[in-house]
DNA sequence: TAACGCCTTTACTGGTGAGTATACTAGGCA
DNA sequence: TGCCTAGTATACTCACCAGTAAAGGCGTTA
């Protein structure tokens, strides 16, 4: 996730203090974090540079010293985001053997990256916002994360511990549910993240499994 | 849905020749209809009304003859579908007896309003856009489903067809799944919206059904 | 034909917001 | 001491867009 913080080559003379860079990067690291917040609290659309500017302390011309333009920031944060998810696919705790379990674990990772920070901006960013290089890489960061779950379902039905599903259906149905997270949990926050994964899970695995 | 065509006293002299306010209402009808497709094409932001004017071959002056501004555009659309939806919650089927069987008339209703044109603008308006009246009502609308979807949920649970499950958790999970047909709906429309709602309600029976 | 009202257009205003040119300041280094 | 660089601010430009003022057709009615 973070980058090595000095990209110089070791026997540069230009070779930044070491300090500078890891500001530089904690700098542009609150910066999005911060555009996140606000991006879910009023959306992109609403969220003008020069509020961002203000939550932060500064002024606009100093985000562009750490950020290309708003496209960025707002590519930047549905990449965090989607990261955490990928993770869960791709990195399933050991001991998750079966689909079943793999599943639990997924939606346990992915419950917890749409409850973050980045959540709003994972789900609601429209890949309309940004170039096509952007919205390329989005697009494909949503196919894969859809096509995992397919591959999960698809192997629980073969293992046996699935009921014959649409897989295709099921992965609908699980990332829209999951995806509209974002939607409620700010305001009725009354469950942790790890709750609702696990009644979400309940749900879904009482609708999947065999008997 | 329609208001009566003609709003002035029956014995006005002023009283339009009827074909007339047939028009206008016709008029603004496509107004609405042709902002829903050109919102769920490219966002509510990234459509101008001169785009919108563009569309229906006319200029934009001439849509403020129809429509107060962009906002009521926009919660139009909002109504038109969501009309629709609770249609099919406060009016099921005579032959709905149980809450399994009012609940899969429910999803089939659901999924026939979110792949209306509509169902961008009921899923993915934000409420920031809209003045605080308008952003009350559709909040409103919004709880009306949410806590019908959980009143079925609980009839389910007391008569005994489904398993005790927490009726909030399932509401969320099954209106997020629902909505999110609009993300893929378009581009993917191998099934007819009644094999979508079939599919889905089987997912969500399984995972309610008691044994 | 004349007069009225409805619909539409052309041509504007005003505000907002992304992005930038330029100048100022402070710390590292000779 | 004086120079260089990173970081910041002030003060802009430029484009876009919601909304409007004013005037030009055009059908209907008298």
């Amino acid at each position: 996730m973070t980058e090595p913080a000095n990209q110089a080559p070791a026997d540069s003379p230009w070779k930044p203090s070491g300090d500078r860079a890891r500001d530089r990067a904690m700098k542009r690291d609150a910066v999005i974090r911060a555009a996140a917040r606000l991006f879910r609290e009023r959306g992109y659309h609403r969220t003008s540079l020069d509020d961002l500017a203000l939550a932060l302390n500064v002024t606009k011309p100093t985000l562009y010293r750490y950020v290309e333009n708003k496209e960025e920031i707002l590519f930047e944060c549905f990449r965090l985001g989607v990261e955490r998810i990928l993770a869960a696919l791709h990195s399933p705790p050991p001991e998750a053997t079966t689909a079943r379990e793999r599943l639990r674990a997924l939606v346990l990772g992915y419950v917890g990256a749409i409850t973050s920070e980045f959540g709003w901006c994972m789900v609601r960013a429209e890949d309309q916002d940004l170039g096509p290089e952007m919205s390329q890489a989005i697009k494909a960061a949503k196919t894969e994360i859809d096509q995992g779950i397919r591959r999960l379902v698809r192997d629980g039905i073969d293992e046996g511990t699935f009921r014959a599903h649409d897989p295709k259906m099921v992965a609908f149905a699980l990332a829209g549910a999951l995806n509209w997270i974002t939607h409620w949990h700010r305001e009725d926050a009354a469950l942790t993240p790890d709750e609702i994964a696990e009644r979400f899970f309940a749900l879904f695995d009482g609708g999947l499994s065999a008997t």
